[in-house]
DNA sequence: ACCAATTGTCATTGC
DNA sequence: ATGCAATGACAATTG
């Protein structure tokens, strides 16, 4: 009111710089009314009321989805969810969340994991409410309708999380509702069928098709269906906010935060319950690596953008066709979505896939991620990743023991997108470790010393990290190490897309700088050992040279006193004519050139001068 | 945490 | 023009 009064009374000058500044305002997103204390206040309250309503909404749905969980039977031999009989048997003993979460292993041998029905309870304890009777959903249709469960916020898990249950890191098995929320939404199976029902199609192997047929990859006809899901992560999450289903397990591995806002649980529910007919139980969860990759990327983009945008956005990786290459490149633990970055940050290149590429082409919505060429890697981008080798690496083969489970990527079919690379490393573990080991054992640098490296032994270098993320099919020592020819001809014979060939060539040029900086070192080392040397033997000769000085000195020394008294006894030798011996003072003795001796007297007061002849002396 | 040595990488230069 | 080696400089890693 305040303001307004002001205003009135302001002169039409104000108003219009009152104007002026509130269209400024206005362009920036803020209406008038935002200046009205009133309006705000009005708003304030509907805001409650809206609040209200929904959480009566949100209770209203939790009851009548625990009443149709109630009508949901696990048939052990499909392992899907099929509507209970009324008299049904009652649910499996109850298990606490505490109890499931405990279990929660999710391996497929072990059969302790949790399993979704065991899920189901635990929805069915989270939400005590009475079971109202509801016609199940989707049990016949494949594609079911996917409940929009989670919340925008809620963060995706990745299937991975539950795979390995003993190598995966030691979840917090508390009875936090949110945990368990965490493990159930996680359930591959829920996954898949929610993925199904997302993509609104179905396969009769169970594969979710991509939503976009264009995904496929027609040039691999191997592929199409299990890459579908895999490339399809954004595509999926943003269709489904939260669910990740479509996504691969790179997504969720990125996309999961590990929080789970407590609404989560309402939603999920609903999921749960259409989905559960889908339960396919190649769907382990196992071989999703990447677990614990904390993500960022997709809760970015969910916040970022709405679930439209999300799609628009998203959507391009499913239209680009991928290649084998392509597909091997993207490792369980690459982010499909452009994830990657988070998962750099803290995994960087590691072999898991995590990565390296994921380039940030992903980040930008119009660009196919993994088009060729589009993969986006650079070496600065790549150099990014590699911020913390050290510590990448030596996460590396743990992340591989931890969330790589070899036999369900080759298992399941559902993460066989992912797997298709596994061969090379993400296989086994162990043998991955050995790999790995081996790698690096050739890997070292001619010059470098013999020391053992228990450490780097281990460990790949950031090249052959960077090589096998994008699934190079050459070794980097082939990289590097190739004649010319040889290497372009290797190149010509392998269709590599630009984001490879651009590696190769960094890897083999860095591998070669490498090579010739130790080259260089070890040069430089050997001049300056030489240098030493030779300094050493300069120094040698010097004294040599100083104390032959010293000799020759005594020497001549010995000699002048020796000539001195030869001199002095010829001299005393010498008579004129009247027998007289010649005075010292007055006469000298003097050699000249041809050896011939002169009696020459000293010239004192006088000039005149007497030279007498005693050839030869 | 700090330091020095080692190693990797990049940019530049010259062949 | 191109590829490569050499090398200084800097950064990252390691012990």
């Amino acid at each position: 009111m305040m303001m307004e009064m002001e205003v009135m009374h302001s002169t039409q000058k104000d108003m219009d710089l009152i104007d002026i500044l509130w269209n400024q305002d206005i362009d920036l997103g803020a209406r008038r009314e935002v200046f009205d204390i009133n309006h705000r206040q009005k708003e304030h309250e509907l805001q409650k009321q809206r609040e209200l309503e929904e959480e009566k909404k949100l209770h209203l749905m939790q009851e009548q989805e625990k009443a149709l969980l109630a009508q949901l039977q696990l048939d052990e031999e499909t392992g899907e969810y099929i509507p209970r009989p009324p008299p049904s048997a009652p649910l499996q003993p109850t298990i606490t969340p505490l109890e499931v979460t405990q279990n929660a292993g999710f391996t497929q041998d072990t059969g302790d994991s949790m399993s979704f029905d065991e899920c189901l309870q635990l929805l069915a304890e989270t939400f005590p409410v009475e079971q109202t009777p509801t016609p199940p959903v989707c049990l016949d249709a494949p594609a079911v309708s996917v409940p929009m469960m989670m919340s925008p916020k809620q963060p995706v898990l990745l299937p991975a999380t539950l795979s390995s249950g003993q190598p995966t890191p030691p979840q917090r098995m508390s009875p936090d509702l949110e945990e368990a929320w965490m493990e159930l939404l996680s359930l591959p199976e829920l996954q898949q069928c929610l993925n199904m029902q997302m993509e609104d199609t179905l396969q009769t192997t169970t594969y979710p098709l991509p939503a976009n047929p264009e995904a496929q990859t027609p040039s691999y006809p191997n592929y199409p269906q299990v890459q579908a899901p895999i490339f399809n992560p954004l595509n999926s999450i943003n269709n489904v906010k939260t669910n990740s289903l479509n996504v691969g397990p790179a997504e969720f591995m990125n996309t999961f935060d590990g929080s789970i806002p407590s609404v989560a649980p309402s939603n999920a529910f609903r999921e749960i319950k259409v989905d559960t007919p889908q339960l396919d139980t190649s769907f382990s969860g196992e071989g999703f690596g990447g677990v614990f990759y904390p993500t960022t990327e997709q809760d970015e983009c969910r916040s970022q953008h709405s679930q439209e945008e999300n799609e628009r956005m998203c959507d391009s990786p499913n239209k680009v066709a991928f290649t084998q290459m392509e597909l091997y490149s993207l490792s369980p633990g690459d982010s499909f979505d452009g994830s990657k970055q988070s998962l750099t940050a803290e995994h960087l290149d590691s072999d898991s896939g995590v990565s390296t590429n994921g380039s940030p082409n992903e980040r930008s919505p119009g660009r196919s991620m993994y088009g060729s060429g589009s993969f986006g890697y650079s070496d600065s981008e790549m150099e990014e990743m590699d911020q913390n080798p050290g510590s990448v690496q030596s996460d590396y083969s743990e992340m591989f023991s931890l969330n790589f489970e070899p036999d369900h990527f080759m298992v399941s079919e559902p993460v066989s997108e992912m797997t298709e690379q596994p061969q090379e490393h993400e296989k086994k573990p162990k043998q991955f470790n050995a790999d790995l080991a081996e790698d690096s054992g050739h890997d070292g640098a001619p010059f470098t010393k013999d020391k053992p490296k228990k450490r780097s032994d281990v460990r790949l270098t950031r090249d052959e990290q960077r090589a096998k993320s994008l699934n190079i099919p050459f070794t980097v020592d082939m990289i590097i190490n190739l004649p010319v020819d040889d290497f372009n001809e290797l190149m010509s014979k392998h269709q590599l897309n630009e984001a490879q060939l651009a590696l190769v060539r960094d890897i083999r040029r860095r591998g070669k700088n490498k090579v010739a900086a130790q080259n260089c070192r070890k040069r430089k080392m050997e001049n300056i050992v030489g240098l030493e040397g030779e300094l050493d033997s300069l120094k040698e000769e010097r004294d040599h040279l100083l104390n032959e000085k010293s000799k020759n000195m005594t020497s001549l020394k010995e000699m002048k006193r020796q000539l001195n008294s030869l001199y002095l006894e010829v001299f005393s030798m010498l008579r004129d004519e009247k027998g007289n011996s010649y005075s010292s003072s007055d006469y000298s003795l003097q050699q000249s050139t041809d050896g011939t001796v002169f009696l020459v007297p000293r010239i004192k007061k006088t000039f005149r001068s007497e030279k007498k002849h005693l050839s030869p002396l």
